[in-house]
DNA sequence: ACCCTGTAATAATTCGAATTAGCAGGTTGA
DNA sequence: TCAACCTGCTAATTCGAATTATTACAGGGT
């Protein structure tokens, strides 16, 4: 196998030393540098010949900074199953990495423990890039206490509550969304509401529920919560708004209501809360939110940024904007 | 911020030297290497306690290897727009890079001009990767001709003509598939024949012409190449079988013989040749072969791996499958 | 001849872990 | 009793690039 091109290579083609080579690489012309115009030609042309690049591995071991960001999931970020879940954050990650004249660095060698990668192995790679951006519904919390502890610099895409600390975090403001809903469905008229879905574990659910507390007792009105119930119940218990953390539950009592003769928007509204993790109908267009996916990928990146040149911890939580559908009335 | 724990820290809170620390961490137990009982036991102990793993540059560095291989495409890959043609790849891609245990690198920064990103610019990023897959349509010539050159490790996703030296690449055998292809139609009663597309430019095209014309000939049927054409040209010249490079002419031209109240297969066959780079319409169930893009992706890293490993230039083609449509008769 | 001032380049060191050669100190065998 | 041989560990070197300290040399002034 070809070996790699060093700067002690170049320097000994263009007759000079290495530290030459460095000193023009990067272009150092500052306190007491000095390189003569056609020592410095003669090494940039031999650099150009080659196509050198400087070994990241060792720059990075000297000083830090690869000009590459980190992209940790859980799982596979192509097969398509995934795809409709992650490609719009990558899509915002990618165009930002661009702007910024980052190479991304997928860690798709973080070794399977039980199914899930791992963030900490006994071999990771973490810290190969500058910085990580972290992606996924739920993160592991010993895994967000580690890299808070070990002042990795990272920033999760998705709201964190602290792990040994808070957690730098560009995440979607589903509190306030889910407040929104219920003020639009309250103006309407309606009075008894009920929320479905598991309101718990990942900090994206429990936001839901919070805000979906928080907006009926401002209004008074009456709510109940049910991790996954049938129609029949929530109709029986005078229900006439239903908020969905899942699409698809969403679209099921939809289906389920129409079966039943209950006209939707007429007996029933039903309201989604934008989590759509599983595939769902798309004959049944649901009012609801829309997540920025996209724009949390980018922030997340400029986040990144921020925490690698000042050291700080962001937190930012972008907002849902309402969709108008067919099933709140 | 607190400083990273180093070997020569554990070293020194266990009583011993750097060498034995690392000798104890990676557990060598090989050729004249030992470790009394308790001395480990020690050392392990410490580890434990401070939760110490080995920094993974430093380890890098000495290996020579940094376990990372890089991507680079002309364009985005996460758009929406282009994730139909990129994903199967990229699933592939990302599958078997999992499996070797290496990280996926994209060239996000490289610096777009006039749109389209170039392989080689000032500071060329290439080299930061072991090796790398390319991935495209058409690659540039010149670039192609340099990767060569440089000997830069590299695999081809797609056949490419020699540059300066034979390129490796993993690609499809749309030769092969097109042949099939009108050696089924002549079974069929089939006995002129048009090409439309093309037929040059990039390799993918210039094969599938290539495979149109082998088999025209060695049936001693009569095949004709156009670029683009009008149906009625066609149905003049006495054509009863179409092959249309573009998923998308393949299917303009079935509405279009529909709506001259032809039928098709009655009338006319037209087969696609499985390129889908413009949207197509989904209510035409088009006859031709599918390009195994996910094998594809998996054998590109495979054959990477062996580029890097044992530096030789693999080239293969992998066998497009029969698709039954209902446009062939 | 001597000192001084620039200028241009290099030697040497650093980063953290892995590896190799080799050194004490003890045991065995002839 | 002295070479041969273990055992258990460490000093020194390596990887590639960045940086600091230092040297070499030329030319000008006195």
């Amino acid at each position: 196998m070809a070996k790699r091109l060093t700067q002690q290579d170049i320097a000994r083609m263009a007759g000079v030393s290495q530290a030459t080579v460095s000193l023009v690489l990067n272009n150092r012309t500052d306190s007491g540098v000095r390189i003569a115009e056609d020592t410095r030609a003669r090494v940039l042309e031999v650099i150009r010949r080659t196509g050198y690049v400087a070994n990241p591995i060792a720059r990075r071991l000297h000083d830090q900074r690869n000009r590459i960001l980190g992209v940790f999931t859980y799982e596979a970020v192509f097969p398509s199953t995934r795809a409709d879940f992650y490609q719009p954050f990558l899509e915002g990650i990618e165009e930002q990495a661009e702007a910024v004249g980052c190479d991304l660095l997928l860690f798709t060698s973080a070794k399977a423990t039980g199914g899930k990668r791992r963030i900490f192995s006994d071999d990771s790679r973490i810290r190969l890039a500058d910085g990580c951006v972290l992606l996924g519904r739920s993160i592991d919390r010993d895994d967000l206490a580690q890299l808070v502890a070990e002042a990795v610099p990272f920033v999760s895409i998705g709201r964190r509550d602290d792990a040994g600390g808070p957690v730098p975090h560009v995440g979607a403001d589903y509190a306030a969304a889910v407040r929104d809903l219920v003020d639009r469905a309250v103006a309407l008229g309606h009075r008894e509401f009920a929320y479905v879905g598991a309101g718990t574990g990942a900090e994206s659910s429990a936001d839901r529920l919070r805000g979906f507390k928080e907006a009926v007792a401002a209004h008074g009105v009456h709510g109940v919560h049910v991790q996954f119930t049938g129609l029949g119940q929530l109709v029986e218990a005078g229900v006439t708004c239903v908020l969905a953390e899942e699409v698809s539950d969403g679209a099921a009592l939809v289906l389920a209501a129409r079966e039943r003769g209950l006209s939707v928007p007429g007996d029933l509204s039903v309201l989604t809360l934008g989590a759509a993790t599983r595939p769902a109908p798309d004959d049944v267009r649901l009012t609801g939110f829309h997540i920025p996916r996209r724009e949390m990928g980018r922030r997340a990146v400029q986040a990144l940024t921020e925490v690698l040149e000042h050291g700080t911890t962001p937190q930012e939580l972008l907002a849902c904007e309402f969709v108008e559908g067919t099933t709140l009335g």
